[in-house]
RNA sequence: GCCGGGGUGGCGUAAUGGUAGCCGCAGCGGUCUUAAAAACCGUAGGACGAAAGUCCGUAUGGGUUCGAAUCCCAUCCCCGGUACCA
């Protein structure tokens, strides 16, 4: 039978079409009115892709598809992001090769892609393994270094010392035990490539307020860059350089009793008196175990020690003591603060455990005995009187930087980027370590510094990377002088690779230049990037640094590289995230296979708002299915061409407001809401006499195209069209058509309903009013009563007030 | 703790000041079938009622309004982010 909808066979004969005649591969150099579509790229797991990529992908290829209907030319690449932490542990897991499972891993991806029906462009694909791909990201490395905005630092790292390894943060539990094996993990200080990000922080911040960003991600990201207001004070130190501080309420000086150190500030020890030395160095030995614990002391006693020292209060003269206790942080700020145990909370505390001074300052009520609200100043000598915060806190300042002990500060959360991964599976880093030149960058034209393949690419437990075994890596000569050098053998982060995964799609065929001017210029900055908000912060902020950074250093014209972001939701199963630890991940490959690809998506798309995701319920794809199944049966009854071929009106009107309803919503990614209104309309069709009308059969083949490519070709090609739907403007609405005969007003006393009329649409207040009043069942309730005001809402509804007895 | 999002039938959701529950899932009744599944037709928030209809109902309590799921205040719960950030 013709009308039956056979999923398999309709799909397959599709995707073969499409690979045939490269209709998803637009010419980059000459395509007019280009639309950039971005999806994130996937990391390819040895699972292969889960429910919630598929979830991603078919939502933002809906979104291409619906644009090149708008009459773009739409580029929608695809890549993997397949070097990693996560590779490398899975390969140890396995005990395989990284570099011999990303190859399996990737096809699988590709085929569940193409199963899935995206309308990608696969001649530019990018793997980030590929030395053509990494060999750029090194150049990237090399440009920023050249530009000032990479150095070397040392710093801690997380260390396990039952694996002898480096972990990445996120390898690091919330007890600050090793993900692998549960032991607690420790600190080491390793010299380290950093990236300046903390140069871009303002516009990294500034941006985002003109950025059409989703409001979710661009506040996850001003969070996380963290920006204060305040100012440094400097209090002096009897026969010492003054003591520094940050405080973002320079107002309530007068109330500063105390000053603390960071345990691990540079000073605390030679802050501390000579009898109080041992103890103090006691004291930040243990707290150092204590923070590469990650134990956090939650309890109501606070930890701290006094230094047996004083300092000077820089307004009032008064000595006030030195403490360093752990609630304060080393890296942030100054690694100091001076205490005002009135209006902060932490340092009332402290005060009570210590017996110190509190000394109220600013009015107000107080929480936990601090008050950190507005008020107005006392106790504060000539400042008395003023509002707090503000206008004190310039007046404050004013007075501090005129005497040469203060001055305004922001403060970031925000820290440089850390790239070097003492780790096998990444791109080495291109610099050269030479005994009279130090470190030096590898000439651009000995790119790439090829990743060896090293048999045993374990961790070493020396700190340093696995490609220190490797002397025929790393052994080399100074570019500079020719002398004996040895290579760097860290690799760099796997999101280094992912900071520009986007510049190179257009230009991935090229190996001359890591992108293309010209092409460069035609389709980027990209049009709009699809993606989970569990990238807001590292991912995004990362790609918009480099961007910036390659826009100041001359290589690009624009400074961000996401016109339009939005977030997609999350995908849980019976309410909880998915993963591999719970072991609730859903593999979307036997759905597709059973109901095909085009019910799965739609299932997918209908759930609900694709920027809140939703449950996964496996009973829910028999809607999808039947609906697809309902369309091909009117199929079959879509009258013969060449015969009289009139649309009924109430048809016609239908199909107007469908098309109404789904071009309002799909550019909004409303898609849920969009699905509803497809199969409202066919509704329709299927309660209408056959034949089913021809042009309604066209409309929902073009509406449907973005949702389900697959079934909207088959149906489009039924109906005697030209190959392809997916190149056929997208339908138009008849103005004229969105109207009715006939519409409901509702009736209703003080607001509740009472009875309903049928009404022309256009009906003038009056005329609304007068009919109301004559109804017959309201002329009863009114029992003669005369309504006191009455409320019209044309084309809805009409309000009697009438006075309650 | 703090910041953000949310709480609507058995379930996913729609409606963002004007008929609450569009669209779908599951359910129930029926048709077809030896039977089941599929498919199709019908039904469907709760209470009372033969019906007409009435009352109740959008987490909870208050408020604003002719009218509130929608706006405001307070409380509770769920999800996400973050966590001694001075």
């Amino acid at each position: 039978m013709p009308s039956e909808y056979d999923h398999a066979a309709l799909e397959m004969k599709w995707r073969q079409r499409w690979q045939g005649s490269h209709i998803y591969e637009p010419d980059l150099l000459t395509a007019p009115n280009p639309y950039y579509n971005l999806m994130m790229f996937p990391y390819p797991s040895a699972e292969g892709l889960h429910v919630g990529n598929m979830y991603a992908f078919a939502g933002a290829d809906a979104h291409g598809r619906f644009q090149r209907m708008q009459g773009h030319q739409v580029f929608e690449p695809m890549g993997f992001d397949a070097f990693g932490i996560h590779s490398e542990n899975f390969a140890l897991k396995v005990n395989r090769h990284p570099a011999d499972l990303i190859a399996g891993n990737v096809a699988n991806f590709r085929r569940q892609l193409e199963r899935l029906g995206g309308q990608f462009d696969w001649s530019k694909t990018v793997a980030t393994t590929d030395p053509r791909y990494y060999r750029w990201t090194q150049w990237l490395f090399l440009q920023l270094w050249k530009g000032g905005l990479a150095y070397r630092a040392r710093r801690n790292v997380k260390w396990c010392p039952t694996d002898l390894t480096v972990l990445a943060d996120e390898q690091v539990m919330g007890d600050g035990t090793c993900e692998r094996c549960g032991t607690l993990v420790v600190e080491r200080e390793l010299e380290q490539w950093f990236l300046r990000i903390s140069a871009y922080t303002d516009k990294l911040l500034a941006n985002l307020d003109w950025l059409d960003w989703s409001e979710s991600t661009k506040l996850l990201q001003r969070h996380w860059i963290g920006r204060s207001e305040g100012a440094h004070i400097d209090f002096p130190i009897e026969g010492q350089e003054p003591l520094r501080v940050f405080t973002t309420r320079p107002d309530t000086i007068f109330g500063a009793t105390f000053m603390v150190l960071a345990p691990n500030h540079p000073r605390t020890l030679s802050l501390a008196s000579p009898e109080r030395r041992a103890a103090v160095a006691d004291y930040v030995a243990e707290a150092a175990r204590r923070r590469i614990a990650g134990v956090r002391n939650d309890s109501d006693q606070p930890q701290g020690l006094a230094l047996g020292r004083n300092a000077r209060h820089p307004l009032t003269g008064a000595e006030i003591p030195l403490f360093t206790a752990e609630y304060v942080l080393s890296d942030y700020g100054t690694g100091a603060i001076m205490a005002v145990p009135a209006h902060d909370q932490r340092d009332h505390a402290f005060a009570t455990a210590f017996e110190l001074p509190i000394i109220p300052v600013v009015t107000g009520e107080s929480r936990d005995g601090a008050h950190s609200g507005s008020g107005t100043l006392i106790n504060s000598g000539p400042f008395d009187g003023l509002g707090a915060p503000d206008p004190a806190r310039e007046m404050v300042v004013a007075a501090l930087t005129e005497q040469g002990l203060g001055q305004r500060q922001i403060t970031y959360k925000l820290r440089d980027w850390g790239i070097s991964r003492q780790r096998y599976w990444g791109p080495p880093i291109p610099a050269i370590h030479c005994p009279v030149h130090g470190a030096v960058p590898v000439p651009e034209s000995e790119l790439p510094v090829l990743l060896p393949h090293i048999d045993d690419f374990r961790p070493l437990g020396t700190g340093e990377s696995p490609l220190a075994r490797d002397p025929d890596f790393y052994n080399t000569t100074c570019p500079v002088c020719g002398g004996p050098a040895k290579r760097e053998t860290d690799v760099s982060d796997n999101f280094l690779d992912s900071a520009w995964y986007y510049l190179r799609y257009p230009s991935a065929d090229r190996d001359d230049v890591a992108f293309d001017r010209a092409l460069t210029r035609r389709w980027l900055p990209v049009d709009t990037y699809i993606g989970g908000n569990e990238h807001a912060v590292l991912h995004l902020l990362y790609s918009r640094f480099i961007a910036m950074a390659l826009h100041d250093l001359g290589w690009l014209d624009f400074d961000e590289p996401f016109k339009r972001f939005r977030a997609h939701g999350m995908i849980t199963k019976d309410g909880a995230k998915m993963s591999k630890s719970r072991g609730n991940v859903v593999v979307p490959d036997e759905y597709i296979e059973r109901f095909g690809a085009d019910a799965f998506r739609l299932y997918l798309l209908a759930m609900g708002p694709f920027s809140e995701g939703g449950d996964f319920r496996d009973t829910g794809i028999n809607g999808p299915q039947r609906f697809l199944n309902h369309v091909f049966r009117l199929l079959a009854q879509v009258e013969a061409p060449g015969t009289a071929e009139v649309e009924p009106l109430e048809l016609a009107r239908a199909r107007n407001r469908c098309i109404r309803d789904v071009t309002r919503d799909t550019p909004e990614l409303k898609y849920n809401t969009a699905i509803a209104a497809m199969m409202t309309f066919v509704k329709h069709l299927q309660a209408a006499a056959p034949p089913v009308p021809r042009p309604a059969m066209e409309t929902l083949a073009l509406l449907l195209a973005p949702f389900c490519p697959h079934a909207a070709e088959e149906i489009w090609e039924r109906l005697g069209n030209p190959y392809s739907v997916h190149q056929q403007p997208w339908p138009t609405v008849d103005q004229n058509m969105l109207t009715r005969d006939q519409v409901v007003v509702v009736i209703s006393i003080n607001g509740r309903k009472r009875d309903q009329m049928d009404v022309p649409p256009g009906l003038s207040e009056d005329e609304l009013r007068r009919r109301a009043l004559g109804s017959k069942r309201i002329q009863e309730l009114l029992d003669g009563s005369t309504p006191t005001k009455v409320f019209v809402v044309p084309d809805r509804q009409v309000n009697l007030v009438v006075p309650q007895r």
